[in-house]
RNA sequence: GUGGGUGUAGCUCAGAUUGGUUAGAGCGCCAGGUUGUGGCCCUGGAGGCCGUGGGUUCAAGUCCCAUUACCCACCCCA
C-alpha cells in the first residue's frame, strides 16, 4: 500500500518554516494594531451564493476555481476563495457599521482556490486581509496604503514597489470601457487569443497583457485618466497628495487593473522583483458598491489582501530571519538507571519555565554531547553512574565549556 | 484547462548520450580512533522494489508506451 501524501496544492508548513510564518503573522498583527484595526474571524465556509454575487458570476474564481460542494442538507457551500466577501457579510449581519465611525477590520487565515499549483501559488494559501468600512473619503485610501507599506517594509523586504491607479466609478468607467472596446475591436486581429477573449469578458485586463503584440496595440489606446469624472479625479488627487505628504514612495500605473468586479476608484498593488511570475505580494482597492450589491446598506469600503506565502518566500530567500532558539537545557543519561533522576530533573526545570530537550536513550558521553550541541541547547546536563554515586549531575555550558555540579536531590536550586 | 521539465539513500544530486557483474558521491546518521568531555580531522558501518505499471531484449536505473506525483510557465490571482 503506497504511503499517503498531502493533497495537491496543499502544503505542510514544516517546523523550520513555521518560525518564519509566526514572525510574519506577528508583524501583521502588530502593524494592524497600531492602525487600530480589530480582528474579525469569519468562518472558512460560506454559502456559494455569497461569492457568486460578490466576485461576479463570470470571473475565473467563481467559474472554475471554487471548492463548492453540496452539504448533507442539500445546500451549496464554498470554501472561501478570499476574505472580503465574508467580512462584508459579517459586517452587515451584525450591524458593525452602525456607530458613526469607520469600522476597521482585519482577518488572517487560509483561503482556497482550485488552481494549478506553481511558484507562489497553492490551492490552500493564506492572506492578511485589511478593510476599512463606512469612510468614502480618500484619506482612508491613503491610510490603508501606508499600513500596507509599513507592514512590508518592517518585514525588511527589499526590492518592493507600490503601484497605484484609479479604476473610475460607475459614473465614468462605462464610457472608458466602451471607448477601449471600440478602439481594440478595430485591432482584434493583432491581439493574442487570450485578449480576443478578454475583449468581451473583461477588456480592461488587456491593458496589462504581457504579450508583446498586445502591448504594442495598447500603447495608442485611449487612456483612462482622460475619462475620470470630476469626483474621481478629485478623489485620486487627494490620495496621491496624502501619500506624498507622508513620504511614501509609490508609482502610478494606468495599466494597473483589478481582477474582481467589485473594485472602484483607487486600486493598488505591492510587487516584488524577486518572485517568479507571481510578482504581486499584495493587492487591493476601493469597493464602494459591494455592500449594497450583497443586499446590505450602501457602505463604502477599501481594503487589501496580502499573500503570505509569497512574503514568506521573499523572507526565506534573503535568509534574514533567525531560526528558533534552541532549548535552555539538554538532559541526557549515560546509563539506564539514571532515567528516574533525569525525569525529575527535567520536570523541575520545565516547571520553572525553562525549555528542556531530553534524551531518554542512554549512550556514550561523546555522542550525547554531540546531540546536545546539534539540538542548539545552551547547556547540557548529564547523569551517569558517577553522578548517581556522587549525587551531583554534571552541568556543562556548551559555549564556555564551564562545568558545574547540580545536586540531584535538590533540583529546585534552579 | 494548455505547454515544458524532473522523479535514483533521510537531504542535495551523479550515473541515462553508447543497455552488460554486487547502483555511486557529498551532507546527515551510527560506531571507533579518544574505555567520561562536543564542534576539526581520520577510519569503518547502516541505509536503495532507481515514482508506478506494461513493453522491447539473453540482459533495463539506462530504450519505448502508459500512468502518477512534484516543479516551472501560460491562464487567473494575493
Amino acid at each position: 500500500m503506497p504511503a499517503l501524501t498531502a493533497i495537491r496544492g496543499f502544503k505542510d508548513i514544516l517546523p523550520k518554516e513555521a518560525d518564519l510564518w509566526r514572525l510574519v503573522e506577528e508583524k501583521a498583527r502588530e502593524v494592524v494594531r497600531r492602525f487600530d484595526f480589530s480582528e474579525l474571524r469569519p468562518p472558512v465556509m460560506e454559502r456559494a451564493e455569497l461569492f457568486q454575487r460578490s466576485l461576479g458570476a463570470t470571473t475565473d474564481i467563481v467559474e472554475k476555481e471554487m471548492y463548492t460542494m453540496e452539504d448533507r442538507g442539500g445546500d451549496l457551500i464554498t470554501l472561501r476563495p478570499e476574505a472580503t466577501a465574508g467580512l462584508v457579510r459579517a459586517l452587515i449581519e451584525h450591524n458593525l457599521h452602525e456607530g458613526g465611525r469607520a469600522t476597521k477590520l482585519f482577518c488572517l487565515g487560509p483561503m482556497f482556490r482550485y488552481e494549478r499549483p506553481q511558484k507562489g501559488r497553492l490551492r490552500q494559501f493564506h492572506q492578511l486581509d485589511v478593510e476599512i468600512f463606512s469612510d468614502p473619503g480618500p484619506h482612508s485610501d491613503a491610510e490603508i496604503i501606508v499600513l500596507l507599506h509599513s507592514f512590508l517594509s518592517e518585514l525588511g523586504l527589499p526590492n518592493l514597489s507600490i503601484v497605484i491607479n484609479s479604476l473610475g466609478c460607475p459614473e465614468c468607467r462605462p464610457a472608458y470601457r466602451k471607448s477601449l472596446v471600440d478602439f481594440l475591436t478595430g485591432r482584434l486581429g493583432s491581439l493574442c487569443p487570450d485578449c480576443q477573449r478578454r475583449l468581451g469578458q473583461n477588456p480592461l485586463r488587456i491593458l496589462d497583457c504581457k504579450v508583446g503584440s498586445c502591448q504594442e496595440q495598447v500603447k495608442d489606446a485611449p487612456a483612462f485618466p482622460a475619462f475620470w469624472c470630476q469626483d474621481c479625479q478629485d478623489h485620486f488627487k487627494v490620495v496621491r497628495e496624502s501619500l506624498e505628504a507622508q513620504g511614501l514612495p509609490f508609482s502610478l500605473d494606468e495599466r494597473l487593473v483589478r481582477g474582481l468586479d467589485y473594485y472602484t476608484r483607487t486600486a493598488f498593488e505591492a510587487r516584488s522583483g524577486d518572485l517568479g511570475s507571481q510578482s504581486a505580494v499584495a493587492g487591493g482597492g476601493r469597493y464602494d458598491g459591494l455592500c449594497k450589491e450583497l443586499g446590505g446598506p450602501d457602505i463604502p469600503a477599501i481594503g487589501f489582501a496580502a499573500g503570505l506565502e509569497r512574503l514568506i518566500m521573499l523572507m526565506a530567500a534573503q535568509d534574514s530571519a533567525a531560526g528558533r532558539a534552541g532549548p535552555d537545557y539538554y538532559v541526557a543519561i549515560l546509563a539506564p538507571e539514571a532515567l528516574g533522576p533525569a525525569f525529575r530533573l527535567a520536570q523541575a526545570l520545565r516547571s520553572r519555565g525553562l525549555s528542556v530537550a531530553a534524551d531518554w536513550e542512554a549512550g556514550g558521553l561523546k555522542s550525547r554531547l554531540k546531540r546536545a550541541d546539534k539540538a542548539g541547547a545552551a547547556k547540557a546536563i548529564m547523569i551517569g553512574p558517577d553522578e548517581l554515586a556522587s549525587g551531583l549531575a554534571t552541568v556543562r555550558d556548551l559555549t564556555t565549556k564551564g562545568q558545574a555540579g547540580l545536586p540531584l536531590d535538590k533540583p529546585e536550586l534552579f
